[in-house]
DNA sequence: ACCTATTTATAAGA
DNA sequence: TTCTTATAAATAGGT
């Protein structure tokens, strides 16, 4: 239907093509719609441009309809080998997870020295074993930070005492060019207290 | 087109509807054909008749084309919403579940004293102590376990020197009756040595 | 995007 | 359903 007849095979010109893609596309479209409503149908049409974009059409939800197919073929081929399969993989992997979960917490417990009574002697000296090597490595930690925080104290400290040596003998400076008649004296102790608290 | 122009609406009549839909239909999945073929698309086309019978074109594989489309989307709305439900609870699930394993993961490494370096000494603290009353368990199972062995021992060993001091008996009936001129005796702590050693 | 000659689809009737 | 045919609709090629 057009100027000329066309054969039914891929319009080679890119142009034509996309052109007659367009011009067709609303014409199947508009198509599906009128036999929808001509005909009481349930319709649902979807197309893909080569170039991927997406266009569609349908009468009712689109989802039910694609569902009700599905139900017609007998939810028999790939798509839902698909999901199967991604079904199967998830449950394998929460499997693999419960066990491993079971597995820590019974290793929480024995660390803990709950449930240890099916334990043998063996067991129970590697066990203790581990936790003394915690144990230690926890302890050799802690030294590390009362250390650290010992050393801090006494920089902090050393600080604090320069400034205050400084601050004595600008005092001291001050009561010697100021002091001729005016016997203001500050009290050096006083000012320390101050600094160091601080 | 056709010998009278129709109104885009439901045709009453029922013959006329079914001779239209049937007719139509033919049209819209030929029409679909060639929009395929002519310009290199991809199509679907669902159509169920008001009593229920289905039809269907599809270019290339029908559910790879719903899956395309459902990608499209972005899996929405409610067909999906059964499988997508699902889906959703399964991947909190998994979720869930990775974080309670990170969670036992760090435990045990804590316990293990790695990757303490981040805690503070309220933490190393608490850890400690835990760590101890594992021990303390441990070794309180270990001392119950030597225990029993012991009593274990003691009664085998209260049994044999028991089973002992019979024999002992039995020996010097022996001697009494048979050994009138013979003056052999048997010394009763050389016999006792020799069945606790065993 | 618009135009229009021509092809195609189809309504009505048989 | 199928065939026929008049006519409506779609659209190919051009602008």
């Amino acid at each position: 239907m057009g100027r000329g007849k066309v054969e039914l095979k891929r319009i080679e010109n890119q142009t034509s093509r996309q052109v007659t893609f367009s011009k067709r596309r609303t014409g199947l479209l508009k198509k599906a719609f009128e036999l929808s409503i001509l005909c009481d149908a349930e319709v649902a049409l979807l197309i893909f441009s080569p170039s991927g974009k997406a266009y569609q059409f349908a009468s009712h939800d689109i989802d039910r309809t694609i569902l009700r197919y599905k139900n017609e073929v007998g939810l028999s081929k790939s798509t839902n080998d698909q999901g199967f399969r991604a079904t199967e993989v998830r449950r394998f992997e929460i499997e693999d997870m419960t066990r491993t979960i079971d597995e820590l917490e019974a290793r929480d417990k024995h660390f803990a020295g709950e449930d240890i009574s099916t334990l043998g002697m063996k067991e129970l000296k590697q066990l203790e074993r581990q936790l003394r090597i915690g144990v230690e490595r926890i302890r050799s930690k802690k030294r590390c930070i009362i250390s650290e925080h010992i050393n801090w104290l006494k920089r902090r400290h050393k600080i604090l005492h320069e400034e205050n040596i400084h601050l004595q003998k600008q005092v001291r400076l001050h009561e010697l060019r100021e002091g001729e008649g005016s016997s203001t004296i500050l009290d050096s102790d006083a000012s320390f207290e101050l600094i160091s608290k601080g």
